[in-house]
RNA sequence: GCGGAAGUGGCUCAGUUGGUAGAGCAUCACCUUGCCAAGGUGAGGGUCGCGGGUUCGAGUCCCGUCUUCCGCUCCA
């Protein structure tokens, strides 16, 4: 059940959006942090690296897991209305023409010689009408003398910008088995409606959800992980009745700004944008962001869009197959309609450190801290000895630790004096310490630190497990 | 894709008019200390993004290329 301890902020669309606030950690610090801990690694940076690619070093697929983790748990194991699904990357090639993403992912786009504009060839004055055959003609600018609208300069021929990743299926390169690596989730769930609801008995309203890789060739990827070409989305697509999409979709608008700060992200931080007309997708009736307060701006952090039955509507049509839902209650026949929630899956891991990351000064030296919630934090508990010149200290930590990793991630570190090991902690989010003394061996009870309020509180060694595990289910809420 | 800036140990940077690569932090070892980045001694780690050119000699000058950042454009 869901709780709303946190009320929405209303949708604001004329707020300018551009100004990343005092509060917000410099992208490079995170970026730095993220590598120098393990977090997040430029992908093939022994080569130069590669654009728009990074790799999720020890900690950071820990974070990234936990968010999807806490996602699926939110999603489906906390719900009876949603199942999961994991569908293939490789899909059939007419599923992205019936999508749309054939047709407009793949513009024709002329650029300006001198002013460096670019336009969609058939958004041009004079060439609206154009065939696909003379969209694609390199004469055709030149033919229809097609200038700048804008400084009136030259134009290129027209250029095929197709944002969707080829491939090829099987060892031949012929034109009849190119494959695209899918741009987005969503079509899994939507081909496999008859399959999920079918096979599971289930009644509308009812969601699928997702997790996985997707690919787009982006014009501008940048900003770290925000915008990469290969990425990982939680998408969840809800089939409801036609007359009660729109109700449903506000249901989810809290829902879903209730997770991010369930999960620790500041509401002052988050906001919904409201997508005008004229930036509506071409599937979407309405749609709405959550909008994070990135150090570079107001970003999407995850849409919400109403996409009405264009989807199933146009699968039907496309595959033939019938795709319409029985009501049993009101013998009716219709194609559901959906209501998506569409959230980034390295988006959401980047914004949880960025929200969590604190800098204290203490003694003219910076203390860094991620404030992860518990759910998220890479390791759950550190083991630390006070002193490991006593073999029985180093021998109980260890016993201790062992005990700890059947249930949580737990990690045993000895390599410095213990301030410097809590501090070591606190930079990668560990919630707990605990460490082992002198009176340890003789008492039979350890320290627990917490990283936020730094208190320590006494407790036998056989009690820790529980009050760790205690503390992270009070955090749950 | 265009324009601008920048790439030097894991991180942050210094490196004079071209003349044998440095610092702080981090990491590791040992000694010391023992509850919040303590101290001492020492060690490892960089063909200066990559490729070419000029030069007796290039981190430094020139060309190309890759990557990152900023702006524009684009953005499901």
């Amino acid at each position: 059940m869901t709780t709303h301890a946190v009320a929405p902020r209303p949708i604001d669309p004329a707020d300018p959006g551009a100004d990343p606030g005092p509060a917000v950690a410099a992208l490079e610090t995170i970026v730095s942090l993220a590598k120098r801990r393990g977090f997040i690694f430029p992908s093939s940076e022994i080569y130069g690296g590669i654009n728009a690619v990074w790799d999720y070093g020890p900690l950071g697929v820990e974070l990234k897991n936990n968010v999807k983790k806490a996602w699926w748990r939110a999603m489906v194991q906390d719900r009876d209305d949603v199942v999961g699904l994991d569908a293939g990357i490789l899909m059939h090639p007419r599923v992205w023409v019936t999508s749309g993403h054939v047709g407009s992912f793949s513009d024709p786009m002329v650029e300006c010689a001198t002013c460096h504009r670019r336009y969609r060839l058939d958004e041009l004055p004079g060439a609206e009408s154009l065939s696909q055959t003379d969209l694609r003609d390199p004469g055709i600018v030149d033919r229809l003398r097609l200038r700048c609208p804008n400084d009136n300069g030259p134009l290129s021929a027209p250029r095929q910008f197709n944002l969707m990743f080829k491939t090829f299926m099987g060892p031949g390169e012929e034109d009849a088995s190119i494959v695209y690596l899918r741009p987005e989730t969503a079509q899994g769930s939507y081909v496999n409606f008859r399959n999920v609801q079918q096979s599971m008995r289930r009644k509308l309203p009812f969601g699928i959800a997702q997790i996985g890789k997707s690919f787009r060739n982006e014009i501008s990827p940048g900003n770290f992980v925000f915008r990469m070409r290969e990425f990982e989305q939680m998408e969840m697509q809800y089939f409801v009745r036609p007359d009660e999409a729109s109700r449903i979709f506000e249901e989810w608008l809290p829902r879903r700004w209730d997770w991010y700060v369930g999960l620790g992200v500041d509401p002052g931080r988050l906001r919904f944008r409201e997508h005008q007309p004229d930036e509506l997708a071409h599937y979407a009736r309405k749609a709405i962001d959550i909008e994070y307060r990135f150090p570079f701006g107001w970003k999407e952090l995850e849409g919400i869009h109403n996409r009405g039955d264009f989807d199933l509507g146009a699968h039907q049509r496309a595959s033939g197959e019938n795709l319409e839902y029985f009501d049993p209650h009101t013998n009716e026949h219709f194609v559901p309609c959906i209501v998506e929630t569409a959230a980034g899956a390295d988006r959401a891991p980047f914004t949880f450190l960025i929200d969590a990351y604190r800098e204290e000064e203490v003694r003219g030296e910076t203390r860094v801290s991620l404030a992860l919630h518990p759910d998220l934090a890479p390791y759950k508990v550190a083991v630390l000895p006070l002193l490991k010149k006593r073999p029985e200290i180093v021998e109980l930590c260890h016993r201790i630790r062992d005990d700890l990793k059947r249930d949580m991630m737990a990690v045993y570190d000895d390599t410095a004096a213990i301030g410097k090991l809590y501090r070591r902690q606190d930079e990668i989010g560990t919630p707990w310490c605990v460490t082992v003394d002198v009176d340890s061996l003789e008492d039979g009870a350890v320290t627990l630190r917490d990283r936020d309020t730094m208190a320590q509180e006494r407790l036998p060694v056989e009690a820790i497990k529980r009050a760790i595990l205690d503390r992270m289910a009070a955090a749950r809420g």
